[in-house]
DNA sequence: TCAACTTTAACGTCGCGTCATCGTCC
DNA sequence: TGGACGATGACGCGACGTTAAAGTTG
């Protein structure tokens, strides 16, 4: 289960239909985690307009809005995308969307062809720079927990009662 | 091989020796992949000082600082630590650096149980906080994999002249 | 001497947090 | 009616980028 994911259905009203539930700017931060500031930070940015205002200019929310904005967060939080950087990953989503209008309104096999090997690349490209951050972070993850397992033996030492050889004990030094 | 590991003795001189061989500000920005700026940035905040200044007040830095600074680029890009976060884990380290030396000081058996238990502690929240990272990036890319695999297969639809199936092409609509 | 590099100082940017002040909702 | 919630500024901060003005190096 992703961010990613459309929303399986929801099993009250249909979202889309006019009068569904909207929520307020803080039902809306209480349900994603994210602060009012920030939804009307994003707002600013163009990355999100919430569907409609109430007659006082309240902003309220629909359930694609939190669709889009789950989908925002995990690229702010879990790749560590830029805001403009989701941007423009947004935008992809988007000219993803009109292509797949394109490709049901076309028959010429060359563009549907076209269509798609576009969008393949999109996400070909989103693969590779997620993956690369992946495999730094493992790298990371080995290094701390080969100190780890150094630290256990150490342990495991100290409880056998034996005496300090003269222990290798090279590490980094740092104290400045 | 990674960012933690001690540097595995330089071939050519001995980098604690004095007249060792120093670097300005842009040859250790160009080597590490770091602005000027960012290395100036670094010492006002406290995480690095340079091993030494010319006569000119020019900063030199010394194979110790290239290493250390590595460390803290390795913290801050693969997984995203804030500097002040990276400046508690650097002191984590210099903990560990004094405990060693307690630790050879020391003859008590519970003393030295207790500082190896503080050292464990630390790299296993280190490690911990590493997981989740990774563990929320993973979940990205197989999103991203599963709409690659969809794409792939709509191509190979495509290469064997399928007739377009009403085909369940449900996915997050995101334009606005 | 001179170009390339360095210094400190200071302002700009991004992604918000945090008031302040005012209006809205029920 | 009030008390919670919302709106729009506007300033602050972290982690730098980017000039600007002056000094250093080989």
């Amino acid at each position: 289960m992703s961010h990613l994911d459309a929303p399986a259905t929801l099993d009250s009203a249909d979202s889309t239909a006019p009068g569904a539930h909207l929520l307020r700017i803080q039902e809306v931060g209480a349900t994603l985690g994210l602060t009012t500031r920030t939804l009307r930070y994003y707002e600013e940015l163009g990355l999100l307009k919430p569907a409609a205002r109430s007659e006082g200019d309240y902003r309220l929310y629909d359930q694609d809005d939190l669709e889009r904005l789950r989908f925002i967060k995990g690229l702010r939080d879990d790749a560590g995308f830029s805001l403009a950087e989701i941007g423009q990953l947004l935008e992809d989503e988007a000219a993803r969307t009109r292509n797949r209008d394109r490709f049901r309104t076309t028959s010429d096999p060359a563009e549907r062809r076209a269509i798609v090997d576009d969008a393949l690349a999109r996400v070909e490209r989103q693969i590779g720079s997620l993956k690369a951050k992946s495999d730094r972070l493992t790298e990371m993850i080995e290094a701390a927990e080969k100190r780890r397992k150094h630290l256990r033996s150490h342990i495991a030492d100290l409880e056998a009662g034996v005496e300090p050889a003269p222990h290798d004990d090279r590490q980094a030094r740092s104290g400045r």
